[in-house]
DNA sequence: CTTTTGTATTGATGTGGATCAAATGGCGCG
DNA sequence: CGCGCCATTTGATCCACATCAATACAAAAG
């Protein structure tokens, strides 16, 4: 863990050895680490992984039209990521926190659909495109695995259909607070407490909502005993509560 | 042409021999056949595809919680996807035409997230996906042309997603107006002339609005001369004013 | 420290689309 | 052919959320 904060604070530019250590030591395992794989396979793995790259709060890691050459593997940090339209408006599709995988979206064109933007200082892996591929083609269970998170991404964005489709604004606002509660959880935080890295309006813009509703909602839910919420603090105190809400469901 | 006819008359237990014709003379040729191929891959890729299934209209081709083990190339017919809540309501979240593939929600969780009901009479091909599997990590272009329609499947849903959360409702008809003649179009069928297969109520519940509203929008629309619409026949006269429609975005 | 700027809260009012309701028309089926 | 059902259209009313507006507050900048 040490050696991995030491490595952290280093060059981008790094050696193979140390990027091996980078890669055992990557809290990031779920993704860039399929179980089940032999020694030979992880000594290749470690080669897919080649490049750290930091992105300050508020930088984009990459933008709408560039060309897509590599996903990333979000190691620490918070991102969103936001399609912008001709006349300039633009909307929320999505955050993504530490271990998620981002720029999935590029592949089908060559160039990427969206912006993902810093919320918080970040840093990312850079897994080159070509270089998936041709792994994938090597070792099945990585290829599978990949699949798999493409094929997540799918599904987390019908539900963000159905919730924009047919849910009113609180219910809205109870399934992105269990949304992240969920994902914090998975990646061993606690899942009561927590940072929002996001404004009001970038919640809203996602969800589909003004940021004054979005406002009304949280406090509509902190006068109700749900949660407690100072500025982007939040602490859940009655997540029933919360879920009943979400299930609710008027019609 | 005929031959092809012919096929799909016949029995979905079909010798390898005919499978191959019918891959030969498919029309769905975009996706089951990447182009660059050698002969001996187009020999395997013919091993690929090999169930032909007739679904009725009304009847589902996969039901959410079923076993996922392939996806579905459709060749003739149309396809919506929908999912269901515990509650009993439930959300148009996409509409299948033929030569599009469906099912891909299906591989993250192993097992189908929602149903795909045809609305009229249809087939389709059944992929098995362990054998696409098998075969992507033998034919890269095969693997590349899988990985790009997966990502063309998050582009388009996070469009929309865009749809749901910035547009109104006549946007969101006309958006949905606009795609469907642009992918009939690229089906080699007319851009200005189709039946909708789905009832006013499906739209709504794909586009977020209630049947009355899209009946309205398409009457207003009809009104302004922007389509004809009788029952499920529409005719675009004026596609122009539709994207100015679509382009709106008021803020 | 003060100023500036971005973010959040809260209230008052307006409106787009939902809801409720009723009439019409198409189509499968006995 | 005629019955009954379902899809569609259209009108009237309602309400959830947007919009407009004012204030408060926090963090960053000077």
């Amino acid at each position: 863990m040490a050696r991995a904060e030491l490595l952290r604070q280093q060059s981008t530019h790094l050696v193979l050895a140390e990027l091996k250590a980078a890669c055992a030591n990557c809290n990031v395992r779920e993704i860039c680490q399929p179980a089940g794989l032999t020694q030979p396979e992880l000594d290749q793995l470690d080669t897919l992984v080649n490049i750290r790259k930091k992105v300050k709060r508020g930088e984009a890691l990459y933008r709408a039209g560039e060309a897509f050459d590599a996903v990333f593997a979000v190691r620490s940090g918070f991102f969103k990521s936001r399609v912008t339209y001709e006349d300039g408006r633009d909307q929320v599709t999505g955050f993504s926190m530490a271990g998620e995988i981002l720029g999935m979206d590029g592949i089908g064109q060559g160039t990427h659909h969206c912006d993902a933007v810093a919320l918080e200082d970040s840093e990312v892996c850079s897994i080159p495109y070509a270089r998936l591929e041709e792994l994938s083609r090597e070792i099945s269970s990585l290829q599978r695995h990949f699949h798999q998170i493409m094929s997540r991404e799918i599904v987390r964005e019908s539900g963000v259909m159905m919730l924009l489709g047919g849910m009113r604004a609180e219910e809205r606002i109870a399934a992105f607070l269990l949304n992240m509660s969920q994902r914090l959880s998975a990646r061993g935080y606690s899942p009561i407490e927590f940072h929002l890295r996001m404004t009001r309006e970038e919640i809203g813009s996602y969800l589909g909502l003004k940021l004054e509703t979005v406002s009304r909602a949280f406090s509509k839910f902190h006068k109700d005993g749900l949660i407690e919420i100072e500025q982007k603090f939040v602490r859940i105190k009655n997540i029933d509560g919360l879920k009943k809400i979400y299930a609710h469901h008027v019609n």
